[in-house]
Parts: C-alpha cells; sequence; structure tokens
DNA sequence: TGTACATCAGTGAACGCGCGTTCACTGATGTAC
DNA sequence: TGTACATCAGTGAACGCGCGTTCACTGATGTAC
C-alpha cells in the first residue's frame, strides 16, 4: 500500500487493502453519517465500523470505546464550526452575523452538532478537542466582546455583562437549531430558508424591547 | 384489589397485586427517571419495567412500544408545562416572564423536557397528546400575541411578525435550558441561579441593540 | 541493494448480555341471572 | 345475596438479534545491518 498505484489497482480490484490508509478519516465520516442516519441515541459502534468498510474490532483498536469515536467527531466539529463562523464573527455586526453562521454551521452539519454539544458523549479532557473548542469559544467572546465594544462607544465591558450576552446569543442561535433539527418548527418556519435570519434578527429586536420592559434596574 | 384495605393489606404484605391499579401514571414516573438518570439515548422499556415494580411484558401489552410510553410522557409533560408557565405568562410581561417560567420547567423536569422536544420519539398524532401541545403552543402564541400588542401601543400585528417572535423567543429559553442541562454552561453560569433570570433578561436588552444595527430594513 | 526481524494495524471468531417481541397462561374484576 | 362465566390486566418463560469486548492471529510496514 506505499504508493498510489497500488492503492488504485487494490481500490479496483473491490478488494479492501489490509491497512486503511486513514481509518481515522473514515471513522469520523461514518459516524457522522449514522447519527445523521440513525440519531444519536441508535449508533453503534459495529454500525459505524460496517458504514467505513472496515472490521468493528478495528474500531476498538484505534478508538478503544464509542467515547474515544465521539471525542474525535467533536473536535473536528469544533474546527469546521470555527471556520465557518469566523469570517461572519467580524466587526460591530460580528456577533448577529456569527450567531446566524452558527446556525447554518448546525443545519448543514447535523451529525457533527449533535455530537458537540453532549459533552458527556466524549472525553472534554482530550488535547486535541479542547484545543478545538476552546479556539470555538474564543471566537465567540471576541466577536462579542468587539460587537458590545462598538455599541457602546469603545467603552469597556463588564466580565459578568459579557458572559450573559454571550450566553444569550448563544441560547438562541443554539435553541434555534436544535428546535429545528429535531423537527419542533416543521409547520412553522416559512417557505424561504434565505428569508429566516433577517426575519429572526428582526424579531430579536422586538424580543429585546419586550426584555427592556421586562427587566428589573440593574 | 377492589378496597383500600385490601390494597393496604397487600402493600404491606411486600408482594405486588396481580392488577396494578394504575400503571400508566407508574410507568410515566419511571420513565421520567430513567431518562434522567441514564440519559434519553440509553432508556430500554425492560429498565422501566424493573423500576415501575411491573413485568416488561405488562408494559408491551399497555403501550405496545417505547413511542407508546414516550406518548404518555410527552402529553404529560405539556400539560405539566402549560401548568407551570401559564401563571408568569399574562400581561404585558407576560412573554418575557413565560419564557423564564419554561427555563424554569426545563432545569426542574428535565425527563420530561428531554423527551417533549424530540417528537420524532412519540406519536405526533395522539389525541392526547395533540391537545396538551396544542395547549401549550395557544399559551405561547397568545402570550407573545398580548406582549406585543402592549408594546405597540394596541397596534395589530402581523402573523409573520408574531411567528417570528415566536419562534426567536422560545430559541431563547430553549437554547439555554438545553445547554445548561447538557452541561455546556457548568463553567459559565454565576453561582447563584435565582439571579439567572435577570442577568439574561438584561443580555437580551444588549442582544436587541446589536440586532437593530445588523438587521436589514424590513 | 537485500535480508531478517520487530513493530504495528487490522482481522475474524467467540463470548456473554440485555434488548424487544411473542405467547400460552393465570389471577382478578365485573356482569348476568 | 350467591353463583357462573366472560373479559380484561398482567405474568413469566422463550426466542432470536445486535451489541461491546476480548484474543489469538495475520498481513504490511519500517528499521537495522
Amino acid at each position: 500500500m506505499a504508493s498510489f498505484e497500488g492503492y488504485r489497482a487494490v481500490m479496483e480490484s473491490g478488494q479492501r487493502p489490509y491497512h486503511h490508509g486513514d481509518l481515522e478519516r473514515a471513522t469520523i465520516d461514518a459516524a457522522v453519517a449514522e447519527v445523521e442516519g440513525v440519531g444519536i441515541g441508535a449508533v453503534s459502534m459495529r454500525a459505524i465500523a460496517r458504514r467505513a468498510g472496515v472490521s468493528h474490532a478495528a474500531l476498538a483498536y484505534r478508538f478503544g470505546d464509542k467515547p474515544g469515536i465521539f471525542t474525535a467527531v467533536a473536535a473536528e466539529g469544533f474546527r469546521i464550526a470555527t471556520d465557518m463562523i469566523a469570517p461572519a464573527a467580524i466587526g460591530s455586526d460580528g456577533f448577529i452575523a456569527g450567531g446566524q453562521a452558527y446556525v447554518e454551521f448546525a443545519l448543514t452539519h447535523p451529525g457533527y452538532f449533535e455530537v458537540m454539544f453532549r459533552p458527556y458523549l466524549y472525553r472534554l479532557d482530550d488535547p486535541q478537542l479542547m484545543q478545538a473548542r476552546n479556539a470555538a469559544f474564543d471566537l465567540l467572546y471576541s466577536s462579542a466582546q468587539v460587537s458590545l465594544r462598538d455599541l457602546h462607544g469603545n467603552a469597556d465591558i463588564s466580565t459578568e455583562d459579557l458572559n450573559a450576552v454571550v450566553i444569550a446569543g448563544w441560547s438562541l442561535s443554539h435553541g434555534l437549531a436544535s428546535l429545528a433539527l429535531a423537527g419542533n418548527l416543521a409547520d412553522r418556519l416559512g417557505a424561504d430558508p434565505a428569508e429566516l435570519a433577517p426575519r429572526i434578527t428582526r424579531a430579536v429586536v422586538e424580543l429585546g424591547l419586550l426584555a427592556a420592559r421586562g427587566a428589573q434596574p440593574a
């Protein structure tokens, strides 16, 4: 399996090579496809192995167990999400635009999304995962900070306020994506998905006005 | 098992009666406890039966299958949620206060919450479920309508705008509850849970201001 | 360049387990007379 | 009030299945000489 020609020959002959080449890649893809196909609760290591075209013992050998596989899926998911959101999360509109990109990521990569925010399914202390996850959160916090600073004439924001706005914005995007993915909004979202973002954004303005009346003075 | 005395006698003797008395009640409670204990993905009919103190065949007889059980759980969940939210969802602050009550329901009844918003786990066309679910959504929409009317000097709101605000508010509360329950906010929520609601409410005001800048004019 | 050998990636069969479903049954309840 | 019987709720044993884990193994790769 050393050469590309050798690889091609084996692939085209229909046999599978003894050494896979990139088992990790194939496993992550298969795991994501399984999650999207049968749901996060029904995924089995054997089904992932079948889909990846590899023996199920190979997965036990390489990943140990299901949390081992999901750790790799989550890390990759945080990397993809960061890549998708970063270009939008810039400047004074960055936090709002980043939130829209978050929803877009979730709807286009549901398999990753389902795993990433169930930390009890994977190993939070894995170094690669931590790095990818921290990078995503750095992006979230820094875009909130930039947008809020700009809103308040470059005045500093307290850590508590920043944290609360991050949680609120994240909750909004996360909730919208979760409800949509689970099928709760099937009959409530308009026909045109491209119109969704501006409609929700305008609704958040209304929500802010309602909250302003309901809020106790700080 | 006709008399209360007979019931007491059997209960105190440690045997279980042949006819349960209220198998449905016991099954719902056991299912909710199982979901809270092992997670929605790992619940089995046999484990629910064990916890309810009943043979697993009894559950198959009464509920048919797992979706049958979850249908009953979801219906009850919508009833409890409506009862908890209704007193708050009144008047001009009703939509905001209702959202806070929604989060409180989710955090105090996680087992119900986990089931209710996974409609693919149960039978959406069950009459009792539909009734409970519709009542909950009626409450959601009517409280949004009352609050928005009041905000806009009693002017009528378009169906599209109402729908968008409902989705935004629901998403916010739902996302906050989901993130918290899955353990994503463990190190981000302040020490005092009673302070959470006002902090988030104030953050939503900020979010509205950010959205106002990011929004394209309608 | 060629050979020997250690290391490593992946295999396939075997295991015990808990699951959902089925079925002949039993025990209790309710009704007709 | 008492008896006979139909109906219904729940039982327990049996089934086949897919699962995760283990283990002795094999095939390929890489390195030392």
